[in-house]
DNA sequence: AAAAAAT
């Protein structure tokens, strides 16, 4: 199957060829028909899957055929750093098919207000936002939502999680009720489903089963206890060939502590946590996929939806909220290449997840003893349950009461996992081998802007319906497959 | 329970 089967539009087309994608993924496969027929769509599916391709290459295609002249789509997502990311993946699909976007967020110094501002005046065609800037924006006036035919929300469960439902809710209730609604979620708990029963029509269901980590990830789980995390970390970081890790935490206040560590022993790290500024932010997460730090060290902030290929290495400094969020970082490694390494640190209160995680990549995860001279770990006990401080007790399941030592432990290693098919779990096409980054077109279009840089604030809306093709098949930018 | 998100 490829992407011509769809019916999509010529310039669509181009566009997605210049993004180096061949085949559909499964959620592409499904979702793109059912957009492209107007239908209001729940999709449970997590990021890798090529989720925002699905919603964005049939929405380009009606945009840019349809008599829309100003905002006619609106995508909210829970994060800066994702608004950023899809607000690239539109320049880059929507090149051909002149389709204009713009990224609202707030955390910027400088004039981006007033560019975000004129971007609302015009009427770019596709506003990704963040809840709390776009609801500022709106209060104004100046937004011009009378043409908004296509919502999206993206990591709907992420959002509502963040505290947004209300703002969700005061800025759909600003939108003509006469629309599409796309609603994508990782995780589909009663929540979601309430709100997609406010806001969605007769929706269509997507359910896609979480794609597993490849054969080749190597995945691994220490029990520790917090104080032992660090010290393991440069234990294992001493033996690891790390080309390219993303370390995990749930604690903005490790992440500082632990890029410190790195430094330290040698290794080239940033962090990545709401603590910072925006810029540095942005310039962390740029410095990272340029492999000008090995390291990067994130909080929850980079939990969803960020797309970075080609990690040797993913480590959970904590244990990982949903089930979901492991898999999906797990995931990131072992693409590029076809191995990869990922490590979890599970302490005494997060060892009920282990057994979540299992159950839904369904093989067992090795769990391995601390090294030599690191004391004893936590015995392992996924029935305990953290339970938020009540005094609720659980019959006869004292901590420990196993008495499983770190030898036993070792033990699970691969034992009982099931055997799966080679190339289970990784039915993603894979980029083309061939494929090489061509470089923008000079003047092809006023959405030029610096490959990659921080700038993407600098591009300015196109409402120029009269494309300029003569771009003599220049694609607009580098990109990999599957993006999400 | 913490994180992120408007100023």
């Amino acid at each position: 199957m490829n992407f011509s089967s769809f019916n999509l539009h010529d310039d669509v087309l181009t566009g997605i060829n210049s993004m180096g994608y061949n085949s559909p993924t499964p959620v592409q496969e499904q979702a793109i028909p059912l957009i492209l027929d107007q239908k209001d769509m729940i999709a449970c599916a997590q990021t890798g899957t090529g989720k925002t391709a699905a919603y964005l290459l049939p929405l380009i295609d009606k945009i840019s055929h349809g008599n829309f002249d100003h905002t006619s789509t609106l995508i909210l997502v829970p994060t800066r750093e994702l608004a950023k990311q899809i607000d690239e993946q539109v320049e880059g699909f929507g090149y051909f098919a002149s389709v204009s976007s713009i990224a609202i967020y707030g955390g910027n110094k400088g004039d981006d207000w007033d560019q975000q501002k004129r971007a609302l005046t015009t009427g770019a065609d596709i506003i990704i936002a963040t809840p709390g800037r776009l609801l500022s924006h709106l209060a104004m006036g100046y937004v011009k939502l009378d043409q908004l035919n296509h919502l999206v929300l993206d990591e709907a469960d992420k959002m509502l999680d963040m505290g947004f439902m209300d703002d969700l809710l005061k800025i759909i209730n600003q939108l003509p009720k006469q629309r599409q609604t796309l609603l994508f979620s990782a995780t589909m708990p009663r929540k979601i489903r309430d709100l997609a029963q406010q806001i969605l029509k007769d929706p269509a269901e997507i359910n896609l089963a979480v794609a597993k980590p490849a054969e080749g990830i190597d995945q691994r789980i220490y029990l520790t206890y917090d104080n032992q995390k660090l010290p393991l970390l440069e234990h294992l970081l001493r033996e690891l060939d790390v080309q390219s890790m993303i370390i995990f935490t749930s604690r903005k206040s490790n992440v500082n502590q632990i890029v410190r560590s790195l430094l330290k022993i040698g290794f080239t790290a940033e962090g990545i946590s709401s603590d910072m500024t925006q810029d540095e932010r942005e310039k962390a997460l740029q410095g990272f996929k340029n492999k000008q730090y090995q390291i990067v060290v994130a909080t929850d902030i980079l939990s969803r939806g960020i797309d970075i290929d080609s990690l040797s290495h993913v480590v959970n400094f904590d244990m990982p909220q949903d089930a979901e969020d492991y898999v999906h970082r797990v995931g990131r490694t072992a693409r590029a290449s076809s191995t990869g390494v990922a490590i979890t640190f599970v302490n005494e209160k997060d060892m009920f997840r282990v057994q979540k995680v299992e159950r839904l990549i369904e093989r067992e995860v090795p769990k391995l003893p601390l090294p030599e001279d690191f004391g004893a770990a936590p015995a392992y006990d996924p029935t305990k349950r953290h339970d938020g401080g009540s005094h609720r007790q659980r019959s006869g399941n004292r901590p420990g009461a196993g008495g499983r030592d770190k030898q036993h432990r070792s033990k699970h290693h691969r034992e009982g996992s099931k055997p799966r098919h080679a190339d289970e779990g990784s039915k993603r096409p894979v980029k083309a081998a061939n494929h090489t980054p061509r470089p923008r077109p000079e003047g092809g279009g006023d959405k030029a802007a610096v490959a990659g840089e921080g700038g993407g604030e600098k591009r300015r809306k196109r409402n120029n319906r009269n494309r300029n093709r003569g771009a003599a098949g220049q694609g607009p930018k580098e990109e990999n497959q599957p993006a999400s």
